[in-house]
DNA sequence: TCCGTGCAGTACGCATCCGTATGGAATAAC
DNA sequence: GTTATTCCATACGGATGCGTACTGCACGGA
């Protein structure tokens, strides 16, 4: 626990006794456990996020942990926290950009699923989906995606009840394909032209003015 | 660890000691336990499957557990193959009946979406993807259900790359519908007309011959 | 009636994790 | 140099899970 209000300093390398473990570095920061926390949530769900097997990993010891956060729970809340602000953050900046409701669907479909690592962090999340501290924010972040979903397809002319399935296809077909390249990634690479994959789905989904199939 | 070549007999009930638990029931079987298991990955996911929590909540203590199964591993991977066996028969049962490729397709679609239980068990073996238990079981599964899915798009008519895409899409949007149903329930209740989605999904796949929307 | 067998309870040792307490090394400020 | 501060190591107690060993009870057959 760090007191409230911190002072100043910074420091030098230091390592533990028989651990040369990882690289050498710097005094670590509660970033640096978050970072650590998210990446262990990518390979293996939120439970496996546990204080000594992370330390462990990261090359200290619980000792460490303890004075950068109160519990467990306090550090996987924040990466939670720091997950879903980024999606926010991400969200607006790729709805600013285009005008053309068309286009915007499309720049917003191929963008999400182009970003692959984040794709799998959502995948990763929703696995863990029955951990009480991971619904709310996965809650929040669905909601906001759904919703510019519906927003864009409304943007096309269609009325209510259809943009919000054509919004739901979309974001399940955006879930679950994240969901089965985690599960078992060699089914998806079968049908391997990722664009071909995104295509269909705008393609079906984007009302057949001139499909450009 | 049961004598490998068993007897006979069965008897009535018992209950234990402070315990007039749940329902009363006479002596267990491995079944009950598998049953008990699969129930608990349904809500939980397969890393909770743990021995005396369940034990508890069928109302006995692992003395019984390791009369039936030799460790834990043992009682997953049976769960496991039971579910995977149970899919195999299911896909077949589908696949019998119809022969009109295009209403096959339907069927198929159809029936998988209405399946709700089974549906939500994938999702949830699915988030517990990172499982090396559960990894094999789920390839085989998904890539069954992928090859039935680009077999019924080919009999279409359709080129094998354009079949693999659009089965890749479908089992997509059927997986992330279940995941989200799983997670985020809300979300999914906004677009509550699930025979609605459907339609769109399969209309937007199935070429558009006559698209009867 | 007295065993044998099927199933379950109880108790133990071991491992892993949590969270706390406390000490100690390196640096910055003085 | 002395001191305060920052960050981490280490050692502890408690909880919970695994798997084993052994005991106990109810029934069926002899």
């Amino acid at each position: 626990m760090p007191p409230k209000a911190p002072a100043k300093a910074a420091r030098t390398p230091r390592r533990a006794k028989g651990a040369a473990k990882v690289a050498p570095r710097g005094p670590l920061s509660a970033q640096d456990w978050i970072r650590a926390a998210l990446n262990l949530i990518i390979r293996e769900g939120v439970q496996a996020v546990a204080v000594e097997p992370l330390a462990r990993e990261i090359g200290v010891t619980k000792g460490s942990f303890y004075w950068h956060f109160q519990n467990r729970d306090h550090l996987v809340a924040e990466a939670l926290k720091a997950w879903a602000e980024d999606q926010g953050r991400d969200v607006v900046a790729r709805w600013g950009g285009v005008q053309d409701a068309e286009r915007r669907l499309r720049v917003l479909l191929f963008a999400a699923f182009e970003d692959q690592e984040n794709g799998l962090l959502f995948a990763a999340l929703s696995a863990s989906s029955e951990d009480p501290r991971v619904q709310p924010w996965l809650r929040r972040v669905s909601e906001q995606r759904l919703a510019l979903g519906v927003e864009s397809f409304k943007a096309l002319g269609l009325p209510d009840m259809e943009a919000k399935q054509k919004a739901l296809l979309a974001y399940a077909a955006y879930a679950g394909y994240f969901q089965l390249l985690r599960a078992t990634p060699a089914a998806v690479a079968s049908a391997s032209d990722l664009s071909g994959y995104v295509h269909h789905l705008v393609d079906g989904l984007v009302p057949p003015k001139k499909a450009k199939k």
